[in-house]
DNA sequence: AAATCATAGTGTATAATTGACACAATTGTA
DNA sequence: TACAATTGTGTCAATTATACACTATGATTT
């Protein structure tokens, strides 16, 4: 929650800089050691949580906005970001209106307006993000799937409804590009399938439809490091990866 | 195009009630003698072409104002309607802008506003509607899918895009109950597939794969009067239908 | 009344895909 | 040098998709 103070010049700018009524938020996911991944915000010296979102520049694509806002949180540029759905309740900035309403006139009062937000989720490499908190936030950190905090607003309708999306997604898109590290297993990437679908896939089966798909290069050099076989590594073929982006697959898991 | 008079009546009016800076559109898909149809307006005096659209009550959830903006239209009421994308290009209505900025002074101009629109599918049963022009169109008219009108600001890619965002939803959704009348003919709803896809299926296949989804009831009576035998007439079952649409089917076609 | 036409209903053989499963190979460690 | 861990790969069976042809029925024509 904010101060008087902070919350007025909050408002101020924000009246002048950006489109009244629209706001973005971002479902980051992001894959380590075998568990999914969000980036979650939480407010200075409260226990509010949120998704990383922000506001639309006046005159700023939606695309371009969810790309800064991402960018922003997380440092990566470039990133896949798919919209997926817009969230308009009346009801669903409550919140933020009881919370704000009294210490500014409504008319200057960015908060008491009513907010449709637009959900983008965006997978990105867990490694390579910076995740830094905003004027506003004391933490921007990850947090495994199945140990989230207590989200403010609907953010929690937010991220569920991103995770299905998602799920849906695996079935008739490629995934993984940004949300890997450039070179990576089959076993890597089937724990990322594996992980989203939130059940355990045959490996054998697996690398023979992925391999399938076609967006995938053999490196030359294999992994080594465990006590085991040493793995080959792959990338992705950027080339027919974007092209099952545009075009996607045929069936499902 | 409006007058200076209508212009100005109509700016207040928005101002008043509608969320600024919003707007939704409707792609509102029609099957018809196994022609896929879409309903479009045209503007008074003007050969200007739109997919039936509006703006938002200032308090009104999006779903409810998809459905009152269908129901202006049409006539129908508690429909299948698909939020599937939203349009946010800050030249997407330059054209109004262009046409109306001078006018009106900008602060009380509605159409100087940047509009992000929600776009909206509905599939419907092009029997029961009764196209309705509003006080702008002249005429709201079906129009088939390949013979459609050059159409002003983006809506020729809100068509578009409503129309690969139904092809994919084929994939994991039953289609049909709004589309189609109470009871039809299994080769009618093959064409209704066949008319959405653009490609021939074979009727003893589709048949199987359509059943085996469990939606449909074969009802008692055929269907009579053509010059060959009467072919059962069938009905969507609800139950089972609206439980697909939540769940989800495996493959896709 | 019989023949014909148009279109519906249904089944089957073959090919392709998916799913289940087991063994051999490699690396590091004991 | 044996062992533990994990990888790579192949095959068979079951399922699913595809291609395809004949029979049935109702209206129309002769």
């Amino acid at each position: 929650m904010l101060t008087k103070k902070e919350l007025k010049d909050y408002c101020a700018t924000a009246r002048e800089n950006y489109l009244p009524h629209i706001s973005i938020d971002c479902v980051v996911f992001g894959f380590h050691e075998g568990v999914l991944k969000v980036l979650v915000l939480k407010v200075k010296n409260e226990n509010e949580w949120y998704l990383p979102g922000g506001f639309m520049l006046k005159k700023e694509p939606i695309e371009m906005a969810a790309n800064r806002i991402l960018k922003e949180r997380t440092g990566l540029d470039e990133i896949f970001l798919q919209q997926f759905h817009v969230f308009g309740d009346p009801e669903r900035s409550k919140e933020h209106f009881e919370m704000y309403k009294d210490m500014l006139p409504a008319k200057e009062n960015w908060f008491t307006n009513r907010f449709l937000t637009i959900g983008y989720y965006a997978l990105v490499d867990f490694c390579e993000t910076n995740p830094a908190p905003d004027q506003f936030a004391a933490t921007c950190s990850w947090r495994d799937l199945n140990d989230l905090p207590e989200f403010k607003l609907d953010h929690a309708l937010i991220l569920k409804t991103a995770l299905d999306a998602l799920r849906l997604q695996l079935n008739y898109q490629p995934i993984g590009y940004n949300l890997m590290p450039k070179q990576f297993t089959m076993p890597e990437l089937q724990k990322l399938y594996e992980t989203i679908l939130d059940k355990k896939l045959d490996r054998r089966n697996f690398q023979r439809r992925m391999l399938g798909f076609g967006i995938l290069k053999r490196e030359d050099q294999p992994r080594k490091g465990g006590a085991h076989k040493a793995p080959y590594l792959y990338s992705f073929d950027l080339e027919n990866y974007d092209a099952a982006l545009k075009e996607g697959f045929k069936g499902g898991w």
